[in-house]
Order: C-alpha cells, then structure tokens, then sequence
DNA sequence: ACCTGAACACCGTTCAAGT
DNA sequence: ACCTGAACACCGTTCAAGT
C-alpha cells in the first residue's frame, strides 16, 4: 500500500482502482472494505468523494461509456455507421470489464456520458428523417437493443470468468443431456446453439433494428 | 407468525412467500433474517430447502416463467402467434412482480420452465422453415429481445417504485432541464421521450425481429 | 429429518475525533 | 478539508445441538 498524501485521492482515481479490484477479483470483491486499502487509505475514506456505494457504481458506468464514446468518429457522415461504430464500440468498452459491467449495464447512469449517447443515437435518428414521436419511439428500440445486448453479453463473459457460479450458458454441456422426448428441439439445435458466434450474433440485431429505422426513416431522409 | 408443524415448510411455499416479501418491501429486504419469521420459522430454516439464497432466486425466476408459461397455448397454429403469446406473458409475469423481476431476468434458470420457453421458440423456428445453423442464431436474436427487453421493463417499474432510489427514466423531469446547446436533439425530443409507450416499445421491437424470422424462414417454412 | 440458536466472517454507513 | 477508527445495524452461511 503506497503512502498517501492527503489530498491525493480524487474520484477518478478511485474509479480506476475500482475497476480493476473488481475485475480481478470479482464483483463481489468490490467493498469499501477491500477498496480502502487497494487505494492506500482507510475504507471509509472512500466516502468522502461518492456519496455511497451506489454513487461509485455509476461512476465506473460512466467511465466504462467514456471510454466507448472515445473510440467514436463524431464526423461520421453515415448515421447507420456511426450508430454501428458506438454499438461495437460499448460493446468492446462493457466486455472488457464484464464483471463490473454486469453490475452497471443495466442501470441509468444519468452521468455525462449517457446523455451523450442519447445525443448521438437521436443525432442519427434525424439525420435518417425521423422526426418528433417516431424518432423517439425508434430511438428507443436502438438505445435498448444495444443496451440489451451489451448485459446480455457482459452477463455471458462474467459467469465464464466466474467458473465457481452455478449461473451460466453451456449448452453444448447442459442442455445436451436433457431428455430428448421432452425438448426435441433443444437436442437438434443445441450442438448449433454452443458455436453461434456471440460477436455476429449483436451484429445481426442491431442491423434488424437499423433496417427498421431506415424503413420508417426514408421518407424524410436527409443526406 | 402462525405456528408450524414440522414437516410443514415447502419450497413452493418459501419461494411464494420470498416473493411477496420482496415485492411488498423492495428487493433488498429478501433476506433469510427477514423470510424466516415471515414463514413463522427461523431464519436458518430456509437453508433446509434451498443451498443458498442463489438457488433460491433461480426458483423464484422460475416460477415467474411458468406463470407466463401457463398462459400460452402450445396449440395455436400460428408460429407468430405463438412467440407473440409467450412474449406478453412473459412481460405481463416480469412486470407485475417488478422488483423481482430485476434480481432474476438477466440470470440464466437452468429450470424446467427456461427449458420449456427455449423449446416453445425453437419450434416456432422450426415452423418458420429454420434449421440448424440458422435456427440457432435467429432463437438467439428472439430469445434475447424477450430476455432483454422484459429485464428492461421490469427495472422501469421498479424504479417507479423505488421511489428513494436516484435510479430512473425520468425523461421529462431531468433531461429537459439540461443544457440545449450541448444536448440540442435531446431537447428536441424529450417531450416525446416520455410519453414512449412501453408496452408499444415491446410490441415494435418483437415485430422488427419476428419479420426477420420469416424472411429467413420463408423458403423452408412447414404450414 | 427437520429445525434452532449461537457463532463466524463479513457488509455499508455514521460519527466523533484527529491532523 | 480530508481522513481515521470505532461503533451500529445489518448480512449469508456453518455447525453443534435439540426434537
């Protein structure tokens, strides 16, 4: 544990030490108890710069958004790519952590870096000609598509980490041995279910949801 | 407290009970301190039926499913139909035991109803003239927007509430009052945002992924 | 076989005290 | 202003003991 200065811990810092704890640990790992000292400091200090526990989460969120919205060219003239380009992008930024990401992709950070993100899909949005309560409405099956499917597939990589958890999605190991007269389907997928490529997979959703917003949207399309 | 005999505590009752408790008072007071003397028992008691309080949920989250399961008519002739049924029990299940619904829809059950639901929609693939490879991936994309999009109700409602928590969508209180000039689209579509139905939302984001189905089904489709 | 009660090893958060 | 340390009110889980 380093020395500390005493006005040397900030909130990002703590952010960072956080995640790493977290990651390397396991989300349950992530205590004030175990993170006070990882920063060099007592547990409670910590709580000087997040007002509770659920303040630093949504901060590591935040952080975890930043770092995708990072990687994301916002001269893009293709709205269909720039909305492909955030979506691979969060992507990559949630299963990178995926143990911490399990733990904030599904809650509304409310942070800079949400609004920002809502701010580029609707950006494409108008840019595709949607306007006013259609823009919303498929701003939303955009936003909670991607939404979706990173938690889904943060979920996926945390509980391979997390061999201990009983939780998890082998079904070339599971699924296979289940009685065959009950789910005949499941035993003529399954071998097929086991090798989907998770990656194509999002792909795949997200240009259904992209081909809808281009449907509805080229009335008015402005490009 | 009622009395109880001996032999008198179930699973299926602990899980009911475990249900009401978090429901009426939040997620966070589904403890086994506080399920005990709800059952009239010890709170040590339940580790009699239940590992830990992980296979606990998991049976909570299944009996979520077979409410929903009960629901669809495994008969109706129509595959879309069929998924459509199992899609809004599912969601009318999640949504009317909210602040469960959030602790169990992301997990995967490995319980009899999860492999039941899988089943349901492989064979609507299946229907759909889907096999193999492609039937794998196509169940992927359905089951995921089922899967995501119910856990995404279900924390909607939840926070509604929840009213002490910070958590939340409220689009029309917070996001209307941020700067226009950073977050100008936002601005513009607020208004809208709020008053999305989500129900609606649902219905959009199934239909977008059901039409997929059948363009790819189409040239094998059995009906 | 099923349940209890004490104990163990943890939590987040508050708050008076230190520097 | 920032940090510490003790204290408070909780957790899940284990285990010897009871019936």
């Amino acid at each position: 544990m380093a020395k500390r200065e005493r006005g040397s811990l900030t909130r990002s810092e703590i952010v960072k030490v956080a995640l790493e704890l977290a990651e390397a640990e396991g989300g349950e790992a992530l205590t004030f108890r175990r993170l006070g000292p990882a920063l060099g400091v007592a547990p409670t200090a910590v709580l000087r710069h997040f007002r509770d526990k659920d303040e630093l989460l949504l901060a590591i969120g935040n952080q975890l958004l930043e770092t995708a919205l990072a990687e994301v060219d916002p001269a893009e003239p293709d709205w269909r790519e720039r909305i492909r380009a955030l979506s691979r992008a969060t992507r990559r930024a949630f299963v990178a952590h995926p143990r911490v990401a399990v733990l904030v992709a599904t809650r509304t950070l409310r942070q800079e870096a949400e609004f920002r993100v809502v701010e580029l899909i609707l950006g494409a949005m108008a840019q595709a000609g949607l306007r006013g309560r259609e823009a919303a409405s498929l701003y939303r099956v955009v936003a909670d598509t991607l939404l979706a499917w990173t938690a889904f597939e943060a979920t996926v990589h945390a509980v391979g980490l997390d061999v201990m958890r009983k939780d998890g999605l082998a079904w070339d190991r599971e699924y296979v041995v289940l009685p065959a007269d009950r789910y005949p389907r499941i035993r003529e997928v399954a071998p097929y279910l086991s090798e989907v490529d998770r990656e194509d997979q999002f792909e795949l959703a997200l240009e259904l949801v992209l081909d809808a917003v281009a449907a509805r949207g080229s009335a008015g399309r402005v490009d």
